[in-house]
DNA sequence: CTGTTAGCGCTTTCAT
DNA sequence: ATGAAAGCGCTAACAG
């Protein structure tokens, strides 16, 4: 700042106030520095009184750990890191938040990374935020199962809305759901359905598998459109497509591409659900906001991190296989209806 | 990868493997593990031979810092916080995005805090982050300006959207898009302005102070009404006021407030831009696809976040105040139009 | 119940 | 250019 000494022998000025160690209380209170440790850490194997004595003086002096220094001895950060493909993507922010407040609530810090929906990205990502952590929760992994499952030897890692062979993993269970939808649609009358559907994704194929099986058995045609990326640019792609295919229901990846598809048919003049009736997936927070407002099949995303990171922070759990499916629930609002006439 | 030495005495398969230390490379390269340190992060004041040879070494080992080791003795940890009222609000994402992408480009981790838009918890996550991290960005801080500057001692702190004493802040510009969506409210014909803010947030007065200079110049008049959260929900329960006041065109605080006001006024069968003419703040992505979709003020979210965390990793920057301010843009869409006729 | 004594893995003078 | 040694702040045996 303003202070300018010309003396070579003073090579800092800046407003930096040394943090008080436990070496500060151990001096004020006349203790050993184990002992102020123990009292801070472990206050029942220790006198009442001056464990009392300890954390008021650490209290005066605003005494907070030094999590490096902690970390040390004990190989634990108390961090825990979220990789993720797009934080930008709204069905991710429930999600985040579900994972920040569990995290939180356990006195934990939470790192978060995005891979940008890159396989390499995300394994950089891993790789070196590993040192740094004690576990982490992988979202919507485009890493290949094995692969990733091969990343979680130093650290746990809890997958999130995608499978690896001996990872815990959280999913929504879309089964249920996805039958109710279809017999949403069969009874609206409709016998065609196209699903629009994004190549490279884990939990793509689980969608796609289910309403193929689904439709099968309800004697309905279906045919799988894909699109490039998960997005509202990625649905508007696909109209065409989805226009060609001549089918009365469209079932979209998620809202964001049911967005897109609504958006462009908008855009052509074509009225939802008058042309084609629209289902999107997650519920995202603008699925209620477009017109026609989007019936949706609403994933329980702040469940789906709360429960990912109850169990990342778990020991026992965060090393034993597991799969917990989270129930979802079909949203019916206005953008489904009978389909056009022929 | 595939280059596995198969010596019996190597094998790994437990998981929880030990991580390699320079004293690893050290013994393997038969060299001090303070040359080794050297030859990883100044590989220019050693000899390039041997520096290649370490490199080599870690390399083929997987060698990663442990980042806590290399706090202790630097005192930086290599990680940043972001702290902030709400993850879930839309308005963050860009921003986050633009935190992100900056510290990840320089290495840096990232860990994220939410604050619920309360005071207390905004200062305890400063205060408990401060010792893990390098630096703290806080968004729409709701602690008194001198109260986050004294905060700041410690770790360097930017403020992102308020302004704080002594502290380096960035801000979007809010003044030109200001003037103009105020010109175009009046070139559409509009007298009477209704502005639905949420007290409490520094921004919100500069908001309002400035429409209602910019108001008075014109000759236009203006009111403000207050609603308790910046949240779809706050703007839905701020309609009847707005109503009463019979102003013919509302400015929102943000874009969410706006689609509060805009499902409120629809559930009552009300049409905008013909009962009343509406415009946000932000452009959040459901902004374009809201019927009618919202004419708003785009922040320059990503820029915002970005340009703190520059300042952030600069350690001349983040400790000299200074005020940046990003230009806005307003976005003309269908929420806007003429007033109805008397 | 509390003090002693080693480190945890890395950086950093200070020698050589 | 490299080695030796000390120490960052904390925890964890192991005494007493």
């Amino acid at each position: 700042m303003d202070h300018t000494s010309d003396e070579a022998t003073a090579p800092r000025a800046l407003p930096t106030t040394r943090r008080p160690t436990i070496y500060d209380i151990a001096e004020r209170v006349g203790l050993n520095p184990s002992t102020v440790s123990r009292a801070l850490n472990k206050p029942g194997r220790i006198n009442a009184e001056t464990a009392a004595r300890v954390q008021a003086v650490a209290a005066e002096l605003g005494f907070r750990v030094n999590p490096a220094a902690r970390a040390l001895p004990t190989g634990t950060t108390g961090t825990y890191a979220l990789v993720l493909p797009d934080i930008t993507n709204p069905v991710h922010f429930d999600l985040i938040r579900g994972v920040e407040q569990v995290s939180r609530a356990h006195g934990r810090t939470l790192a978060i990374s995005e891979s940008q929906g890159l396989a390499d990205q995300e394994r950089e990502a891993i790789i070196s935020l590993q040192p740094a952590v004690d576990g982490i929760l992988v979202v919507a992994s485009r890493l290949a199962p094995d692969d990733l499952t091969a990343l979680a030897t130093l650290t746990p890692v809890v997958a999130v809305n995608s499978v690896a062979p001996g990872l815990p993993s959280v999913v929504a269970s879309i089964e249920s759901a996805m039958s109710e939808t279809m017999a949403h649609l069969h009874a609206l009358g409709h016998r065609s359905i196209a699903y629009v559907g994004v190549q490279a994704f884990d939990i793509n194929h689980r969608k796609w598998e289910l309403l193929f099986a689904i439709a099968t058995g309800l004697g309905m045609s279906i045919v799988e459109i894909p699109t490039a990326a998960p997005t509202v640019a990625g649905g508007a792609d696909a109209l065409p497509r989805v226009l060609a295919s001549s089918a009365t229901a469209v079932i979209a990846y998620n809202d964001l591409v049911a967005h897109g598809v609504l958006q462009a048919a908008h855009a052509q003049g074509l009225q939802v659900p008058d042309a084609f009736s629209l289902v999107g997936f997650d519920d995202i927070f603008s699925a209620a906001l477009s017109t026609p407002a989007l019936t949706t099949v609403k994933t329980p995303l702040r469940e789906l991190g709360s429960s990912a990171m109850t169990i990342l922070l778990d020991p026992e759990r965060n090393r034993t296989p597991s799969l917990q499916r989270l129930p979802v629930e079909l949203i019916i609002r206005d953008s489904t209806g009978a389909p056009p006439a022929r």
